[in-house]
DNA sequence: GAAATAGTGTCTTTAAGACAGTATGTG
DNA sequence: CACATACTGTCTTAAAGACACTATTTC
């Protein structure tokens, strides 16, 4: 990066003055809060993170995990907290998706909402056993195939009803999975819902899960080996029929 | 909000330490700001809208176009709101960007500043004379290829010196010029640059210069007469050699 | 007619899909 | 052995790229 393109770290005497005067109360200001959609993958379903609320607005009903934003973390560092905070994961895939702003999104005041999507191994989260009252791995089933946008339905049991869910939360979960369903097809992000070693035949059903349509064996095999980015660990997994390679992902290029 | 409330500006070593392990800013609210990127083409060249800053920090510098959000409006309201302010322009094109939030992004506090970008004709607005002091649409140039990250250029004249632009800016600008260029792949927002109706050989034109490389003339033709969404208008654009036929876009599918 | 751009037809190349056939484990 | 899954090879199909050729304008 060029550094003459980029500002000075440190502001001239004049500029320093006019900071000390600067009253940052002089404006109302919004509310901010960080909310993520954890996704993870279990029983070949996708799933997602819940939490119940215990105080209005929409008391009792489910909501995403979210938090507000503390002043002195980046967005980042404040979806990367509020997962740390609800489900003690740690160093998860983690992306901002989109800010929603509506303002009356809130029944209380304006406030907006920069969400997040993590796609992690649920290996790494059964620790606290989930689901309780608090909280909950909710199953996801997205009646729509494609990149195209639908209603996500989430249930606390594959069978149960569909839950409603608390503020615009319905929306950001259905934007996050036509975001990683959007992304799957150019970046090979699905190796992030797996433990560190996969088979091919893994990689595959999880593309299929995440996308609701199945795939062409061969031609993802082929696809995911030229990307160059898969590999062969050397061990093999034995399970049933004849055993498979298992690979690890190159994150380098 | 009662300022009551709120802590003294500059605490004793004791409150220090309160506020330390209590973290009393986690309730206290980020100013949030919208800025957007304006991309038109001029002269087979990429451009963006930048204003001069009259007050610090980075007085005198050039920023995108940007403003704060107010309370009763939505995102998309602001950024429509300040490009209107800043441009007269209406009705553009517009998409969120990213919402940047780095805690030292802004000297003077604490503020987020969700990024938008447009898409627009220039003939648009070139009803105020561009460029003047206050304002100018500056010609970008992107040193690479693909949909990989890099640093844009900014220069307010083809042969002129970069500019340095005022706080994150030049990293929004990066990452609006990365985003149309990943969205030309798969969206056709290329005709959002041109008048209403155009040529093919208009629309690869404009495709070349957000990608920055050539394309293959019959492929594009195929591509984009395949997508269904282009219809002749039975009109003629009669220029230099044979007479080509004009294209409006379908918005609908 | 020369130059320039529009548009068509077709061959080659490449990637995806389909599918047969072989390999190697389990019971 | 049957069965299940892993992997290879090859044929077909569809899209992209390359390129030759014709068409229609301006000068």
């Amino acid at each position: 990066m060029n550094p003459q393109t980029r500002p000075p770290a440190i502001p001239s005497p004049e500029e320093s003055a006019f900071l000390q005067a600067y009253d940052p109360q002089a404006f109302d200001r919004p509310s901010v809060t960080v909310d993520v959609v954890l996704l993870a993958l279990r029983e070949e379903r996708l799933q997602t993170l819940l939490v119940r609320r215990r105080e209005p607005p929409f008391k009792d009903q489910w909501a995403l995990p979210g938090g507000f934003l503390h002043m002195h973390e980046s967005l980042d560092e404040a979806a990367a907290r509020i997962l740390e905070e609800k489900a003690r994961i740690r160093g998860p895939y983690l992306e901002q998706l989109y800010t929603f702003g509506d303002p009356k999104r809130d029944p209380r005041m304006r406030i907006l909402s920069v969400a997040y999507y993590a796609l992690v191994n649920p290996a790494r989260f059964l620790d606290p056993p989930l689901p309780s009252d608090e909280i909950a791995l909710a199953c996801l089933r997205v009646p729509w195939i494609g990149e195209q946008g639908g209603p996500a339905e989430v249930r606390l049991f594959p069978e149960s009803q569909p839950l409603p869910l608390a503020f615009d939360h319905a929306e950001i979960l259905d934007m996050a999975v036509q975001r990683i369903r959007g992304k799957l097809d150019y970046a090979p992000i699905g190796f992030e819902l797996l433990p560190p070693s996969f088979t091919l035949l893994e990689l595959q059903k999880v593309h299929e899960t995440v996308l609701g349509r199945p795939l062409n064996k061969d031609s993802f095999r082929r696809r995911m080996l030229a990307t160059g980015r898969l590999e062969p660990t050397g061990k093999i997994r034995q399970d049933v029929g004849r055993p498979a390679a298992l690979y690890r992902y190159l994150r380098e290029a």
